[in-house]
DNA sequence: TAAGTTTCCGTAAACGTTTACGTAAATTTC
DNA sequence: GAAATTTACGTAAACGTTTACGGAAACTTA
């Protein structure tokens, strides 16, 4: 294994100096045309390939470049909110890099580390499902980082979010459900106590205590949704639980739209008719919300404006210590067929 | 806005040497304990960040920052791809930064400029529909940048590559339409012709000249599939077209799940009956395409699988030159409802 | 107390590229 | 044909960290 040719290579074998290859390579001006012809082609068979760690060493240049970490990379709904960033930080310049938590709190701090060496300037993230934040977060938060944490809520913490309203959502959607006639409405979570589910399940209970119902625990179905690829399959499966009750409900509000796909699969599966024995309605208006049979009644989650106005205060809070950027955006009901009201 | 602290920095203002600096910092021997702890408070005060570049420069390692283009972002099979990229990114250590071309080929070399400029050590990307490979792609070549495409590809082109077989994924995806009995096979592909639809165009045109057929032009129907968040529509509008035909097909292949998902839109809307009536496959076995009713018959393409070969391979040239890496996937049909056959 | 041993620190040269500056030789200008 | 300009190169010092080497001062040993 012969070592990577460098410009004083090229320049001892043809007896000139290193700035010569240097400007022959470079397309630069003060140089005769048939020395850079004979560089290039030297260049040309030892391969040269310069060094990008040398070029930015001297170029001194530690560009901005912002840290963007998800928990799920190919998740509809991250994926956006990361399209959403890239939208904006292009017209700021700015570079993304990028890394996937897979929902693994010691990997999210592997990856915060790598980044910090790395050099960024700041961190814009959707936490891990049970992330640490006392161990991943607040420490940069100490070392004046930058931060701005998008979709996940941790109690202690004061600095940059972006939200959305969960709690709201949750209530939204089981109103409208009490609104269209449905009584016993059950609800399929997530596991995670941490997670944003709770708030949307928070929501529901709130809206049923509001109609002077309270739900049976049997109702409530917490389902582990880690793994993106398998959500659908808890949707069925909390829905083949819940339909095999004494007293079956009579309509479902899921955490997720997955959850609630999985759940009108079920009903097929088992000819139970939505909307009219069976009212759902799920949280996030994925594409494939709108395309299942029955449309599917959704909390509408908007990933890209939440990316762009994350990307936004990260630029503010760069330039200004102290201040501090806070949003929680309100969530709309997409109102489909899948909650029409019992017949 | 004050500069990031060096080792220098720390030195001077202790009026030791940036090597007693260095050894307190590195937990070295050869250093008094009262030193270190001075070292190390002012260090921690001046939130001292070891420049990586500087170190991988010194100690001769590459910095292993790999620049990811992709024309979508948020499209499945591209979050996917950028998925596989990253899990066996981050078994090398390796930073992924992102950017996404929007399908613009200008947005594109901006964005490889942006990241040769940071000193990537090189790029995998997927190009753009219409990318200028002569002006994008080829000079990277030139300057020896390690590169590997994705996707995508351009006759002149011989460097590194992970592609699927989207003129095999055509052909089979035709030849199972015509195996189920279907006589008036359309085709709904995009309107560029330097995309992966013609090669899926020209497997479809294949496999039915195999079969003795020659297609009407009117049998084809090229749509602008730019904008991933009306492709369903472009379905929709291709299957107005098609049937409102004095003889209209009896299948449809579709370059892509989204316009084939438009597709049964309309045959629902129009109680154009499926499989029986018509016989529909699309391409990518995308998440919908399995829960869309009836389940969507589909040419798989493993986007993780590319993504992790695509590093591998990149892997691979940034450390033995000259030799190049090729790989053609093949394309596996997965067979569902939509495809069932005539009655 | 002279010689040997630690302890602690500094000097200077790398790593590969970029760039300000300098300067012979060749060319142009008047 | 002397002066001014241009052409085509070279020198050396950066960028921030690492490391081989050397050497005073303090401490030990005989």
């Amino acid at each position: 294994m012969n070592k990577r040719t460098k410009l004083k290579d090229i320049a001892d074998q043809l007896g000139i100096s290193i700035t010569t290859v240097y400007r022959a390579l470079n397309n630069k001006s003060d140089i005769n045309e048939e020395t850079k012809r004979k560089i290039l082609d030297l260049a040309n068979e030892l391969e040269y390939r310069p060094n990008s760690l040398a070029i930015s060493l001297r170029k001194n240049k530690m560009i901005p470049l912002v840290g963007v970490i998800l928990p799920i990379i190919n998740h509809y709904f991250f994926a956006t909110v990361l399209k959403g960033i890239m939208s904006n930080a292009h017209l700021h310049n700015s570079l993304i890099i990028a890394g996937e938590s897979l929902q693994d709190p010691t990997k999210e701090k592997r990856i915060l580390d790598q980044f910090m060496d790395q050099g960024v300037s700041g961190i814009i993230m959707a936490p891990a499902r049970n992330s640490n934040f006392e161990k991943n977060i607040i420490p940069l938060l100490h070392k004046r980082t930058p931060i701005v944490i998008i979709d996940r809520m941790y109690d202690h913490y004061k600095g940059n979010y972006v939200l959305t309203d969960d709690y709201g959502g949750g209530y939204k959607a089981t109103q409208h459900l009490l609104d269209n006639g449905y009584k016993r409405i059950a609800h399929i979570g997530s596991t995670d106590d941490k997670s944003i589910g709770t708030e949307r399940r928070k929501g529901y209970v709130a809206a049923l205590n509001d109609a002077g119902i309270f739900p049976k625990e049997e109702y409530i179905i917490l389902s582990d949704i880690d793994n993106p690829d398998t959500t659908i399959e808890k949707g069925y499966e909390a829905a083949a639980i819940l339909f095999k009750l004494k007293n079956p409900p009579d309509a479902v509000f899921a955490v997720t739209d997955d959850i609630a796909i999985g759940v009108i699969e079920y009903a097929k599966e088992n000819n139970i008719f939505i909307p009219e024995e069976l009212g759902i309605v799920g949280f996030s208006n994925s594409k494939m919300s709108n395309y299942i049979r029955p449309r599917l009644t959704t909390v509408e989650q908007n990933g890209f404006k939440m990316g762009q106005l994350a990307f936004d205060y990260f630029s503010k809070a760069s330039s200004s210590y102290g201040e501090v950027f806070q949003k929680t955006f309100d969530l709309d009901l997409i109102i489909r067929e899948s909650s029409l009201g019992k017949k």
